[in-house]
DNA sequence: TTGACATAGTGTAGAAAACACACTAAGTTG
DNA sequence: CAACTTAGTGTGTTTTCTACACTATGTCAA
């Protein structure tokens, strides 16, 4: 018995985060095509003929962003019939985290086509990208609290008040920094570097690394 | 622009979850086509051009079982570009769960073409499936500990040993009776029906039923 | 040099949650 | 009515979570 005519087109899309002027925020691009030609969306595209879910998703970035090397991982499948106004697109979508250390300029060319925006403060998306983004906070804001994911926004070298910054923007509150520091101790996962970090009239801030740098592992 | 042709064969998968005999079973479903004719794999099936997901995982799971009315979720997409040897396949898998008192004889027709077999001692299955049927296992167990979604296997009303007697067999290890308890009274999320479960010589247990029958709550 | 400034870094006590643990209650059955 | 079987209950201990405020150490400017 033959395999039945190709039924869907696949896409993959990334919601990449990082945190810019203490808000988190998405990376958008611009649509150059139709629909919602000139309409702000996820960088993504059609998945190869011969090439895996996530790899269509790194691919797609690189190509769109120029952004390689991130953490990501697969969120979930959006394949709403109507969710593309001209035929069936279904889109397994993925959230990527670029540490704010690695900001630096990567992406001031083409500011037309490119734009960092706030979760919180979204333009309008093409397709439902909203949701997109949306349930990405969500899931993110959730694994920081059982999961260490939250290194993954850090550079090679981070400071804890760094990190814990990134936990408030995330999570939208304040949180105590001795109970913070305690409780990123007790996971044994950072060493310190030995450095100092140096910024203003203040107190150096030690700068640890993490022991296991890719790795992300639940907790309790 | 036109949109470029269709990519990806795309399929929804659904492993649904009971309990029998004292274990965690998967519902399995016999191949009756090529490839893998014979083997045993998960309920599914090619999306429908109009289809939703979970409109797919559904209608599947209904004309290939005949089960209905069930829990479900998504849980992964599966996209490996050779998880089908002939083409392209990509699958939505989901999960779902059937409270074991729906389970009397509801399948026991064509008893060649379905089994239910324990999660940890599955047959040969074909393509990816068995690392589907992993991961659902893993997902289930770790949702039993922060949201309510154990409830969805029981029944209309249930005992409170009979809800314990299921979270430990899908957690794999046994609960202290008087803290479950405990735990499972401070949610606010089931009620006694005000009768009694009588089975065998010794004292009967009180029924309880679920406030909101199909909510599932993260908790804590 | 010294004082003002800004952020880094630290401990403790109370509350709440998690855990370990064993006996009595109330039916059925022979 | 005695034996059996599962239902149902409380307390003390340990661990984790929470709230909370001051000292340390550098830079910078006067």
């Amino acid at each position: 018995m033959p395999i039945p005519k190709a039924t869907a087109v696949l896409a993959t899309n990334v919601v990449v985060f990082t945190i810019r002027d203490e808000r988190l925020v998405a990376l958008l691009v611009r649509r150059p095509r139709k629909p919602f030609a000139g309409v702000w969306s996820l960088p993504g595209g059609l998945v190869g003929d011969d090439e895996g879910l996530e790899d269509c998703a790194v691919r797609t970035l690189r190509d769109q962003t120029g952004l390689k090397g991130l953490y990501l991982e697969q969120l979930y499948t959006f394949g709403n019939p109507d969710r593309d106004p001209r035929t069936r697109v279904v889109t397994v979508a993925h959230f990527a985290l670029l540490p704010p250390a690695r900001l630096n300029g990567e992406l001031d060319d083409l500011p037309d086509q490119r734009c960092w925006a706030p979760v919180d403060a979204l333009p309008d998306l093409a397709f439902d990208h909203d949701r997109i983004v949306a349930m990405a906070h969500q899931r993110l804001a959730s694994k920081l609290e059982y999961s260490t994911i939250g290194f993954q926004l850090m550079g090679e070298r981070f400071t804890l008040s760094e990190l814990q910054q990134v936990h408030e923007i995330i999570l939208g509150e304040p949180l105590d920094k001795r109970n913070f520091r305690k409780r990123v101790r007790s996971l044994h996962c950072i060493e310190e570097t030995g450095d100092w970090y140096r910024a203003g009239n203040h107190r150096p801030a030690r700068l640890y690394r993490l022991k296991q740098p890719g790795a992300v592992e639940y907790i309790k």
